[in-house]
DNA sequence: GGTAGTTATGACCTATCGGTCATTTATATG
DNA sequence: CATATAAATGACCGATAGGTCATAACTACC
């Protein structure tokens, strides 16, 4: 029998390859996000899974697949995390507010190691994977379209000014939360990104009717 | 005699050596700022460079001094274009606004293909390439410090306010200059970038004083 | 508990990887 | 033009890449 190292999307209630799909994905999706498409070796894969090629083979049709699969994996979990949080808050000013908190410490704390997996995807696959690159650039605009609702919503409360273009203020706020992210691998600390932080903080506090 | 892609880096009043490294290093440039480090082989270069595999071991010691020397020539040629539009401008507060302009247009017209050199060295090397890494932190750091220095030199004219916090103010819009590098891999159009411009704009429009 | 069907194994495949080196070719200097 | 030095060649190296497949091991169900 072999270890499952994910215990939570890997249960016995399902299949056999339900199972060792999952396993594998789960096991390999720190691994990709880290080191990227190329990067990754079937080797890297094998070693991580404790699965022989074959294995891996029998189970997912090729090293893409897989790929693409962790990176599911990767933003699920991420979306899951970030949603738990902002479901936490009951108005819907603490909810942006969450947004840009959660996705902050995600980021920093709990994600797997490798940083933001949207990110990491568009730059890996930008030129050279482009069933990737269009999974990566979906997931940003899952996290716009969850901005503008919150936003939006704002609005219609009375919460946030009417006269607040929802789409711009997200994309703003995405961008510094996404460059949190890249500072945090420049000077591999926490001050820039948390600094980041709070610039995307007070972009939404302006946005609050006063 | 070989052909040389570069005629701006590679002259002959250059060693044989000089101009065969520069060859190799402009010819090479954009396929590791497209593919990245891992995702480009020997093959690659010999064939961009026109050179055989030895020769290119002769110049240099690995391909990760090529890399290396690759991002230094991205870096280098991406700021010297920067460089030219900010010092066509007379005013600070013009200089401070082609900063952001410039960047920008860099994105997406001038600079070879592949996005930001810094984000994409950042993402790529970050967890396997700590030479590659620490360049690219450096270049942002370098961003930072033209920013900075601009701001604090409007401050003391007075057409900034002088409240502003200028390192604040720099990686604000930092973010959002690298954040329309990855829009348009996302989108695969100028429209989102654009408007990561036009926010960067209104950022530092809010500094001039009124 | 026997067996049909499913899943994992690991040796093996070809291609390519990053890199070396004896030799050839080009260059610079007298 | 001769010759010493430097640079480019390309066949070659062991290692590893992604991927296959006949066989073995395991599961599920009657």
């Amino acid at each position: 029998m072999i270890y499952y190292n994910d215990h939570y999307i890997c249960h016995m209630e399902m299949s056999k390859t339900e199972r060792t799909r999952a396993h594998i994905i789960a096991s390999t999706a720190a691994i990709f996000n880290k080191k990227g498409y190329a990067g990754t070796s079937i080797t890297d894969m094998t070693k991580a899974t404790q699965l022989t090629s074959g294995s891996i083979y029998g189970n997912f049709a090729n090293k893409e697949e897989v790929a693409l699969a962790a990176f599911d994996y990767n933003l699920a979990n991420f979306r899951r995390l970030v949603q738990l949080e902002v479901n936490k808050c009951t108005t819907t000013k603490d909810k942006l507010y969450m947004y840009i908190q959660a996705y902050h410490s995600s980021a920093n704390l709990k994600f797997p190691e490798g940083g933001c997996p949207m990110q990491n995807a568009l730059v890996d696959a930008d030129d050279t994977f482009e069933a990737l690159r269009k999974k990566a650039a979906e997931g940003i605009m899952l996290w716009k379209k969850d901005l503008v609702t919150v936003i939006q919503q704002g609005i219609k409360e009375g919460v946030f000014r009417p006269e607040t273009k929802a789409e711009k203020t997200a994309l703003h706020i995405i961008a510094l939360s996404e460059f949190g992210f890249l500072m945090y691998s420049v000077s591999r600390s926490r001050k820039q990104s948390d600094e980041m932080l709070e610039i995307a903080m007070e972009v939404a506090k302006s946005i609050v009717r006063d």
